[in-house]
DNA sequence: GTCAAATCCTAATGGTGTTAGGGTCGGTTG
DNA sequence: CAACCGACCCTAACACCATTAGGATTTGAC
């Protein structure tokens, strides 16, 4: 179907596509060679099984989305910061499905010690470093963000929310709020706590 | 492999515990028929086809799920319901990776209308409750407080945390009180905010 | 006791990933 | 310039999966 050359980086695009057209699981080699006009072995010689070939998706996807986040950060710093986090992320999920359906899942070993996932690492900081949080809070400020937003965007995902009023949006508004507030009251927030906690 | 009478429920059965014990993906009508020591094509007579299967996965994961929930809240409040509320669901997932996975996907329409379905909103409706948020308000901070807790239990799942201190345990407290935090000063979370909002 | 429905079977088809090994083309090397 | 070699795609084959069609056997009702 398509004129370009056959390579790894071809092959992995490709199923990328695939992924975002219709969901991770309809990624396939057999469908990858039959768009590119080509015999399903012929894969071989530039991916090495089907399992390489869906972490090559999740590389590259953890690539796409820390360019995103970098962009969407850059300058600027606690609300805004956080809304730029959060709104990336939100648009790379809308933007491309199949690609963030591929980090929902224990990936192999190459995949996590590849270049892309120390990136990721590293945006995540700037976007909690504005807010004066360091050391372990830190991690577990950035546990806490990253929970909250890709389990809200996970839920979307899968229509949690279709079928209540309001919209979706409107609760994503109140999230990214309320961590704007967690964070900002984090080095406080013994003080204002309630009697009933213990 | 087992004398226990062929059925549907029986089935679908077999097919969690396949889950739990080799993930979501690997439940396979040719592995529960094996596992029942019969051919593949006799468990077309109790269930329809795979999708159906994997949906009576999902409606049985709710339904142990939301009992679960009910045991756990049941004369709480507030922080004691929402830490019963957390753990019940983590639980879950120890006890039940494969169950567990079943639920984080778009299900068929017979799932999503299930009666499990509908116990689910009513246990987490019975946490807010406890903190008196009613209205669109409510709505929001389930969504919230779902958001957080799967996004976290997934995270962990798939090994998100596994590569960096302090243990997910930790950050795990936090997460719960956080929550407790944010739903206690739900109504005053106005004025809490700091002026860099806009 | 007979009939009918339920239940399991075999046979077959088409889709998938994967391996083995053959042909062909381009560029490299003596 | 000619022989060679390696990269690349091919065909053939196998194992595993879901699904359908249709036959046989058992079970339960009347």
């Amino acid at each position: 179907m398509d004129r370009t050359q056959l390579t790894r980086t071809a092959v992995i695009a490709r199923g990328a596509e695939i992924a975002d057209a219709g969901g991770f699981d309809s990624v396939t080699l057999a469908a990858i060679a039959r768009s590119f006009g080509v015999q399903t072995p012929s894969l071989y010689t530039h991916v090495r099984d089907l399992a390489a070939l869906r972490d090559g998706i999740t590389v590259l996807a953890l690539d796409e989305l820390a360019e995103r986040i970098g962009d969407a950060i850059a300058g600027r710093s606690e609300y805004d910061a956080l809304v730029g986090f959060g709104n990336a992320h939100r648009s790379y999920v809308q933007d491309h499905p199949g690609r963030w359906e591929s980090l929902q899942r224990r990936a192999g070993a190459d995949a996590v010690a590849a270049p892309a996932a120390r990136r990721i690492v590293r945006v995540n900081d700037a976007v909690l470093l504005g807010y004066g949080i360091t050391g372990d809070d830190r991690t577990h400020a950035i546990r806490i963000v990253g929970s909250a937003l890709s389990g809200f965007l996970n839920l979307e995902r899968i229509g949690s929310f279709a079928h209540s009023t309001p919209a979706a949006e409107r609760s994503w508004q109140e999230l990214l709020d309320s961590l704007h507030l967690l964070l900002t009251h984090w080095h406080d927030r013994e003080s204002l706590r309630t009697k009933e906690k213990s």
